[in-house]
RNA sequence: UCCGGCAUAGCUCAGUCGGUAGAGCAAGCGGCUGUUAACCGCUCGGUCGCAGGUUCGAGUCCUGCUGCCGGAGCCA
């Protein structure tokens, strides 16, 4: 039998149901007001869309004085009653109540945490099993389901493949950041071998095994087969970060195309931000209305400009010489061959592009050992795509596609060619030239909002000393 | 990990020169009103983060610890 999925305050408040209609509205109180003239408004919530629906309780209801009368935020209750004409202001259409059932009480209203006022976002964290409740926390989370179905619907309509890259790797080839150790092992009686080591042979893999910090590797693999492909799941990185910008679990997207150089990855990121923030834009803009309105002014112009204007392209060379002749005092000088520092990215992105910038071609030496060796012999082929108040968002590369070459950069940095035997095969048996990048999930759903905080932007965030919940 | 800041009622905060605790909101009761961040009155509500120290006396000053927040580094 078909699943009905009932009518949701969306569907109600969109004008899908006509006035007149009767309909039963499912979800929980916000707020409620009595009225002496003989009735309550009870705003109802059931996440379907950013507004409340006001549903008016008359006193003439049997459980009225037992019941309704004392409803409090957080109530989950079942409204019966005919859609009208709101005779107030604030709302075009209201619920004239036939009959409202209490489902699910407020235990003890005193000490339910999520009351109708604004709260310390530090505060919600701690309940962060009752946040998605507020407004702020309904309206990241409808964002965020939104850039991830626009995530998938881009790369499904331009025929890449979604790869689901292991969580679990006992490859020990990363070297993205410090990784989480995965292990059956018993930490109180550890296994030795006569050396002492610990003897990894008898863990659960018969090798040391840990979460993954980039799909990347994996999914180049099926790039050289299905020549576009993506991934979009967790990855994991155990830095001791403490920043408005990190989380020990979060999630990301990685594309890889073949047959591609470094321009054709950049074209690819500019166009696959853009078109996910024309969806949130299309989609949710209810929901931004109020991060306009509440959380950051200007963001709904910045999304807008963002998603029509093309990116500042730049050099990283040429970035180097524009912060050297740049009429401001950095904590931290630039020359060739320096990493670009958070203060030097702000005056990019904010000062001198005013809007997002492309930095290519970086120094070999601080990049990582597959991006793709230019020919002046000191650059990469890696991209950085650096957005205004959040910094680095995406992170890519053309990759090493030459084996000799490849060899050699990894000979240079010391890592052992056996431990990458599958992925230098890649190179043996029909490689091709081909590109991608990382976006990080959270601080895209931050920039789209303009939530100042990572741990804003995801239901359960996993920091440094804190995975509750 | 480094630097800085903060910790007082369920929440957001005030608390002067060191003299034993305050407001708003929430909650409860009542009043008023087609209300909508409602309004008015009353009531309930505190081991001032923890442990020491100075002092006749510490929310206030000092030391240590813990937690949180911001910035930096690492990166997405």
């Amino acid at each position: 039998m078909a699943y009905d999925p009932g009518t949701s305050v969306a569907d109600v408040l969109a004008g899908r149901v006509p006035v007149g209609a009767t309909v039963t509205l499912r979800g929980w109180v916000r707020t409620r007001r009595d009225s002496k003239a003989g009735l309550s408004f009870i705003h109802l919530h059931d996440g379907s869309c950013f507004d409340p629906i006001q549903v008016v309780a008359p006193a003439a209801l049997p459980n009225y004085e037992g019941e309704l009368r004392h409803l409090t935020s957080g109530a989950a209750i079942v409204a019966t009653g005919t859609l009208v004409q709101s005779q107030g202001k604030g709302q075009s259409v209201e619920l004239q109540a036939s009959g409202v059932e209490v489902v699910g009480p407020i235990a003890d209203p005193e000490a339910y945490p999520i009351q109708p006022k604004p709260h310390s976002y530090e505060f919600l964290r701690e309940v962060a099993h009752l946040r998605p409740r507020t407004n702020t926390f309904g309206a990241v989370t409808r964002v965020r389901n939104t850039l991830a179905q626009a995530v998938h619907r881009y790369f499904h309509e331009r025929g890449f493949c979604w790869i689901h890259t292991p969580i679990i790797t006992a490859s020990d080839a990363e070297g993205a950041g410090a990784m989480f150790r995965v292990s059956t092992l018993d930490l109180a009686n550890l296994p030795r071998r006569p050396d002492g080591h610990i003897d990894f042979a008898q863990d659960f893999f018969g090798k040391e095994a840990f979460l993954t910090v980039s799909g990347q590797l994996n999914v180049e693999t099926y790039c050289l087969a299905l020549s576009k492909v993506y991934t979009f799941g967790p990855t994991f990185r155990a830095e001791n970060s403490n920043t408005t910008r990190h989380l020990a679990e979060f999630w990301m997207i990685e594309p890889e195309i073949a047959f591609a150089d470094l321009a054709a990855d950049a074209d690819l990121a500019e166009d696959f931000l853009k078109s996910l923030f024309k969806a949130v834009l299309d989609e949710r803009g209810d929901d931004m209305r109020f991060f306009e309105d509440r959380v950051e002014k200007g963001v709904i112009a910045r999304l807008e400009k963002f998603a029509t204007s093309a990116f500042t392209r730049l050099d990283y060379a040429e970035a180097v010489r524009i912060l050297e002749k740049a009429d401001r005092k950095f904590e931290f000088p630039v020359s060739f061959g320096t990493d670009l520092q958070t203060e030097h990215e702000r005056y990019l992105t904010e000062v001198h592009c005013q809007g997002p910038v492309v930095v290519m071609n970086y120094p070999k030496e601080i990049k990582a050992f597959y991006m793709r060796q230019n020919d002046d012999g000191r650059t990469v082929a890696a991209m950085d795509v650096l957005a205004p108040g959040i910094g680095e968002i995406i992170g890519g590369s053309q990759r090493e596609e030459r084996l000799s070459v490849l060899e050699a950069r990894m000979d240079e940095l010391g890592l052992a060619r056996e431990a990458y035997g599958w992925y230098l095969d890649l190179r043996r048996y029909g490689t091709v030239p081909h590109a991608g990048f990382g976006l990080g999930f959270e601080r895209c759903v931050a920039y789209v909002t303009g939530m100042a905080n990572i741990r804003d932007v995801i239901p359960f965030p996993r920091t440094p000393g804190n995975a509750a919940f």
